[in-house]
DNA sequence: TTGAATGCAAAGGATTTGCAGAGGC
DNA sequence: GCCTCTGCAAATCCTTTGCATTCAA
């Protein structure tokens, strides 16, 4: 996906502030957790635990994890406030929090993509609403779904090619 | 929960639209379809399947549904645009969409309460941002999460409690 | 009468848990 | 060495499905 927006920079590496956060809660350091880290922060993408687990070494080999052990360790990452987590059609859904700003989504239901975008005015809009109505808001999740620009376009072509017959 | 709003009137009634669709789907109006239509629409409240259930008469008695039916059902009356569903926290919860405006939520993660407002200027923005990307909007969701009213001050006179200690 | 709908039991998919052994610190 | 972490297997939760029977039209 080539919808990337533009990353926030940041002094701590997302390993050193895993590192701080395991240490403050007397946590360790294993291979399984760096493992993951690394894959989870090499790419920008969302995912959900199969598709993280699709993209680790099988078992047997080196650097495989478990995947109650990737559901426990993107529960913590989650904690650490290095991922964000929301649900899609049933099933879980991370992505990048850490050095990555504020945004939302459009989903298109026929490609099944998330398609990033920022807009200052939600978040503004959200905060003013809160304080009307004397709620603290911890987060807010905006998804509009619909169809893609691209889907759009091919649902067109393949519609003349009928309408040609 | 005593957070309405001012219901759309409608020329229709809810049985009537269902036996409208189901009609021309060639369905057939059972009584388990219209004990479940009653209900849902006898009360202006959030629920998921389990919730539904629960409203049921027992096994054996009167008016009973089994659970299959209650999915199957609640599915026909999200087609029949007589409910709307999302997710939250893992299962599925549904709200009345015929004869009710749009709306967004505020979902308080203390008493796990959905609370309903309407801003306008939600969808218009939605709008705009769907022109903006060439999408093509089917429905949105937007979600604020946090702690509502309620649960801040309750949370607060915990607190004064135990500072008087 | 006849095809659709129901209830049952069982399957399915995603996620979590108990526990014995492995391994950080 | 102590205590956390892992992997395994099994459990759990929510939802769906196959199928024989029931029932609306």
């Amino acid at each position: 996906m080539s919808n990337e927006l533009e990353p926030i920079k940041v002094a701590v590496s997302p390993q050193e502030r895993f590192g701080d956060f395991l240490q403050s809660r007397g946590m360790r350091q294993t291979e399984q957790r760096k493992n993951l880290l690394n894959l989870v922060f090499s790419e920008h993408e969302h995912f959900d635990a199969d598709q993280l687990l699709e993209r680790l070494p099988s078992k047997g080999e080196l650097g495989y994890v478990s995947r109650p052990t990737v559901y426990r360790t993107l529960g913590e990452f989650v904690d650490a406030g290095l991922l964000r987590k929301f649900e899609l059609d049933g099933r879980s859904v991370y992505e990048h929090d850490y050095g990555y700003p504020e945004h939302d989504h459009f989903y298109c239901t026929k490609c099944e993509q998330l398609i990033e975008f920022q807009n200052a005015q939600i978040a503004d809009l959200t905060a003013e609403l809160a304080r009307t109505h004397n709620f603290q808001v911890r987060s807010y999740r905006l998804i509009i779904r619909g169809i893609c620009e691209d889907c759009r376009r091919s649902r067109r072509r393949v519609r003349r090619k009928v309408d040609l017959i």
